[in-house]
DNA sequence: GGGTATTTGTCCGTATGTATT
DNA sequence: AAATACATACGGACAAATACC
């Protein structure tokens, strides 16, 4: 008996999850049930799901109970295309081809101070000013990603006025570049992390506010033709319904997305 | 009054912690000291740490205290680099270019039937056999990565009998495939997943069992001339030390690595 | 090695609040 | 309005890990 009771009782819901005794989006036994099954005090099972509810294996409800979670139908995202293509571009592109129906919100414009992160990033010097692109994107009506692109205020100055625009630009912000200042992007460095997401993510995204559900941070910094940089793109996704493909030399297509398990809905 | 209670205290250790007034390493005030700054009973002083500990601010430790956690300085790995290149080379390579020690252990080699995620990708029928190598890596002496190739066993067969032998290959596996049977890697794709670990991963990076630290997994098929995939290579990295850069187009060498805040030891 | 104090981990019982049906 | 089910909060007891003498 080297575990704990709450490790036992977590431990035997696991299994009957995982052997598929409990399907995703079946409810478990209540509390009470549970209490008198195991003849652990209310208590102790309660840590027994609070253990099964940080592996992610199920969510309560309160008033309703708990249930074995649904697995998001997760969209995977080819993060090397074409590298004289703008994100949202490729966003519509790729979610359209899989059938599935992409949204994304009006453009938020800000003008801000660069942080230091995005600032180094674009070789400006500090305290200099940036446009600051902002849009929500939705897959299925689902929060998908968030988004903020960062251009040196420079370039609105030399003509690309539209930066300035907070709405769509109807061919992308990179073609937008390309046709009015002659900046075209040859390339990009994408630098990925994960980390727990703040208030504002979780809200958006529907996650739990204890950071259980992780998120991919994705900078990608864009290159001109002169070998510099254009663009700073922050965009945050949720681990629980992204993944990402990265093809480097001669890979044939994929078959189709891989759908792990969809669990449907 | 909107937070229960152990939210209001998580929200006031939490502010001290970002505000850089607990440094990290640094340790917390007991249970019974928070009890009674706080007012609260010990319980609801110890849902406050766990809300804490499951955002990855905190970590406790029997018999000694809960301490502020101390971030491990990250590694970025690029995985756009050589499409020609097997990974042991480019682990060897990355590491030792940023000045940390890199170490993999001997390969552990079996023969499998292949499981359905890498029989599909490797193209082979149902229950064919594939030629397993397994690795664990470190870099300064800290569990890194988990890594396991997948081979289909004709290529053994047809003369490449050293995939069988249960020790590092020199010049690394790939090398040696085209050497003797001219196949060549021409190619590979890369799917980035994020999930929790498993206990067996769990214990050997010593991360908590209870999922609170993802891993990325990242399954890549490399493809030889002729388009047919030639392994399957899965490996299993924690996400509290692992990053990724990948790199499309014409990108100018990065400036070294971001060390985010390198907290040191 | 042993003994003791400190600190967190587990487990129990109970009461009350809140969300849902 | 009532019943059900999870959420919060309190108090107490003992176990286990660690540090120190």
């Amino acid at each position: 008996m080297a575990n704990p009771m709450y490790r036992q009782i977590a431990d035997g819901l696991r299994e009957q999850i995982e052997s598929g005794g409990l399907q995703p989006g079946e409810q478990l036994p209540t509390e009470l049930e549970l209490r008198e099954r195991y003849s652990a005090s209310r208590n102790t099972v309660r840590d027994a799901i609070k253990w099964l509810m940080n592996l992610g294996l199920v969510e309560t409800r309160p008033g309703q109970g708990t249930f074995v979670v649904k697995k998001i139908a997760p969209f995977v995202t080819t993060l090397s295309g074409d590298p004289g293509t703008g994100d949202g571009v490729i966003f519509q592109i790729q979610v359209s081809k899989h059938g599935r129906t992409p949204y994304s919100s009006p453009v938020q414009v800000e003008i801000q101070k660069a942080n230091a992160g995005v600032g180094a990033e674009l070789g400006l010097p500090e305290g200099s000013q940036v446009v600051s692109r902002h849009q929500k994107r939705f897959i299925d009506g689902t929060p998908w990603s968030l988004q903020t692109s960062f251009y040196p205020r420079g370039l609105a100055v030399q003509g690309a006025d539209d930066l300035l625009l907070a709405d769509n630009i109807e061919k992308g912000a990179v073609q937008y570049l390309a046709e009015t200042l002659g900046l075209k992007q040859v390339g990009y460095r994408d630098w990925i992390t994960v980390r727990a997401p703040d208030a504002t993510e979780a809200d958006f995204f529907k996650l739990p506010q204890d950071g259980r559900v992780a998120v991919f941070e994705i900078f990608r910094t864009a290159f001109d033709q002169t070998g510099t940089p254009m663009r700073v793109t922050v965009t945050v996704f949720p681990t629980d319904r992204n993944q990402f493909i990265v093809e480097i030399g001669d890979a044939p297509e994929p078959r189709g997305q891989q759908s792990t398990e969809d669990q449907g809905s």
